[in-house]
DNA sequence: CTAGAATCGGACTGGAGAGTCCGATTCAAC
DNA sequence: GTTGAATCGGACTCTCCAGTCCGATTCTAG
């Protein structure tokens, strides 16, 4: 599905887009989803034309933000299942997970708050990364490494929720640290 | 600090007052803090104007509504710990601060975005919560029944993130506990 | 190099929502 | 009941921002 069948852009066209998509993910990351896209366009150097060309919506840039991200995650979660035992991969991946998604809470609440529902292309990525995540909480649980009560919804509450903890507790390694013991901890058989 | 040193407001204008603070209250916690002054008036059966005089501002009726709730917590949670052992008041009050937590977040973040700064009322009581919350965990910590290297910071970080996961997770009451399971398996010590 | 097509830029429009203003209304003191 | 002060209501203004439009510019095929 997500195949190049769209036509050569341009090489200023696509040039652009690319820039655009990278200012657009540092400028909403670092200062959340309510940025105007004309700080946006200036901070990539075009003007708000070019930017609603290649985007047409504001949803639609953020949405590419997002969807972007979830691929990136996604990839390096399957590096991580391949290369690694269950348990370890499991718990590698939840701490990839929570520090990726830094400030990505407002993004799909923004999301979510404007458009009917999420758009196609989220929701496709975003099920190949259910699909990762069921896959290995299942394995982590045959494993004997998490609890065997806990389902795929409650990781996926635990994964957002300990991204919001993260954020709340701002740039503190040592107390980062003993949050990602606390979950994981819990995360545990008894 | 919180004395009635104001003069009598007329009976009409208490009345509305105390409405716009309810009504405020319900939609702002079930609709996000987006919602229109104009619709929060008109749910209360004011016009703007009426809203406007007894909040000057949006952001000081958001955090009329924030400090409230504060209040109420403040004060079931010194019950609490009037009635109770350490261990035992410590995870009756993490689970009273998530539960009436719901939807908080946003609030809290609107109006550190939107003002300066929170406002003094609202440092007033948070700080007295930051307080409370910092004896029953040095109480708890004593008593042994939570592992002895986690700060406040850490301790609120945790009670903002597990409200967001609660959030995320919607109504499930086994989901929910479980959540609290594995949350207070990983606070306990080793 | 030239022509024509694709892309760009940013002034402009439309709409939404916060906060103001003042004539109309309601309260309460006498 | 009367009267003046407090309060109300909602039309109105002002600002901000998403998205449009079109003349100007830049790319690339030949």
């Amino acid at each position: 599905m997500s195949g190049a069948q769209e036509k050569p852009l341009r090489a200023d066209a696509a040039r652009n887009r690319a820039r655009l998509l990278d200012i657009a993910t540092q400028v909403f990351t670092t200062r959340g989803a309510g940025v105007p896209t004309e700080e946006i366009a200036r901070a990539a150097g075009v003007g708000v034309g070019t930017l609603f060309r290649h985007f047409p919506t504001k949803e639609a840039l953020l949405e590419a933000v997002v969807v972007r991200r979830l691929e990136t995650i996604t990839a390096r979660t399957a590096e991580l299942i391949a290369r690694a035992e269950p348990a370890e991969a499991f718990f590698a991946c939840f701490r990839l997970v929570v520090e990726q998604s830094a400030g990505k809470g407002e993004f799909t609440r923004t999301l979510a708050a404007a458009g009917v529902d999420v758009h196609a292309s989220l929701q496709e990525s975003s099920a190949a990364m259910r699909a990762q995540l069921a896959d290995l909480l299942a394995e982590a649980q045959r494993a004997g490494a998490v609890r065997p009560d806990l389902g795929l919804p409650e990781l996926i509450a635990l994964l957002v929720g300990t991204g919001a903890t993260m954020e709340q507790l701002g740039d503190e390694p040592a107390a980062r640290e003993r949050i990602f013991e606390v979950v994981f901890d819990g995360l545990r058989p008894r």
